[in-house]
DNA sequence: TTATTTTTGTAGTCATCGCTCCATAAATCC
DNA sequence: GGATTTATGGAGCGATGACTACAAAAATAA
């Protein structure tokens, strides 16, 4: 259901101009099948999510699969980039909002607060706290969300950056520690949502996070 | 080397009251070959270490293994137990610590960075992300995390109480809430530590999760 | 129409998973 | 010593994991 408001809206455009080949056509929507894909493994990560429930859940044969996709960590790779853009859309459009600082950031933490809280999609982040333990034989998919969490948190950096150009900040704010501190609230957080924690209690989280914001000398 | 070093100060003492029984002896310390586990856990997740990797860990066959521990799933849980007991020492110690609730949070922020980033063993926490997405026959392995997670919040929450009581806190502080920030903040700080943070970013992290303490109106 | 290209359906394959069976070893109890 | 009890070693089991082989199907190109 909800996988279509999220096919629907982003992966239409993208299936339109889809070539007609030469051979055989697909016989299923490649961005809804990699939308189902998303919901699982961020429902329940890499390793819970098999073979067979990604085949069902996507509607396709093991055969489809493979000719579609490679492999399931391909799958994987593709799934976390579609949920960068279809799912965390959010965090970049409220980045680039033409807002001060402390608005933006705070901005930030009561949309994650509502975002991680949605009754249409998984709660929490698909990126926050994942593989964070894995065998080593995973250690590529270890790595590729290590650098996706890092990249975030190098957004969050660069934000407070251009703060201090446009004077909202003080020049000797220590700008990665607070993209650090904030990145890190926005995992925990991510982490409560998935334990259950209501979207209220999410929002005080939030307010709490704001009263650390500096304070100018 | 330094499973010894939990093993022979912790356990050592386990191990003397052990009943000589009847039957022939165990031929292996049940208490290092928990923590050799416990390490193995805590650093690869549940799924990510395999029954080989247990049994070549702790040194043991698979028919020791079973007959001491039962299943891979019993024996997680014992070491989470394990893990509380031995290596969450300082979150307690300093919760029962007799100082003010402010010094008391402040200590326990620091002290987790330092915690998380020890070089004789695994980084982060064992139990802080652990679980969060996993496959639905595993709903029995997510909620004990989620409630050793929920556990640790609610000694955070005591603990504000007392500082009400003590009157290091206005009465009308929002307690549950600034327990759930804070652990939050932790469980955040956890994840940062898992990805290779460095222990001083931590401590800055740290130091600004402590600027969001409420000020006496 | 025929050839070519690509996808699909079905039926497997091979490795690994957690776990078990059972005879034997090593202790205590009588 | 003999009986009893508990632990060990070694071999193997059934289920599931991700993945593949191959022929048939469905499109376009010549």
């Amino acid at each position: 259901m909800t996988t279509k408001i999220i096919a629907d809206t982003q992966a239409a455009p993208q299936t339109a101009p889809t070539r007609r080949g030469r051979g055989r056509p697909q016989s299923f929507d490649r961005a809804q099948a990699l939308c189902a894909a998303m919901r699982l493994f961020w429902d329940r990560g890499y390793d819970g999510t098999s073979f067979d429930d990604l085949t069902a859940a996507m509607g396709i044969s093991a055969s489809s699969f493979y000719n579609a996709f490679g492999s399931k960590e391909a799958l994987y790779q593709e799934a976390i980039e579609a949920y960068i853009k279809l799912v965390g859309t959010w965090f970049f459009t409220i980045l680039n909002a033409q807002t001060d600082t402390r608005s933006t950031f705070a901005h930030l933490l009561t949309t994650a607060a509502t975002e991680f809280t949605r009754n249409d999609l998984p709660t929490g982040c698909m990126i926050a706290a994942a593989a964070t333990q894995c065998a080593p034989t995973q250690a590529r998919l270890r790595d590729l969300l290590a650098t996706q969490r890092i990249q975030a948190e190098t957004a969050l950096a660069t934000r407070l950056h251009q703060g201090i150009e446009a004077g909202d900040l003080p020049p000797d704010t220590a700008i990665k520690a607070l993209a650090t501190f904030y990145s890190a609230l926005l995992r925990g957080m991510a982490v409560q949502a998935r334990d259950g924690v209501p979207r209220q209690r999410l929002q005080e989280i939030a307010r709490i996070g704001m009263q650390a914001w500096p304070v100018p000398a």
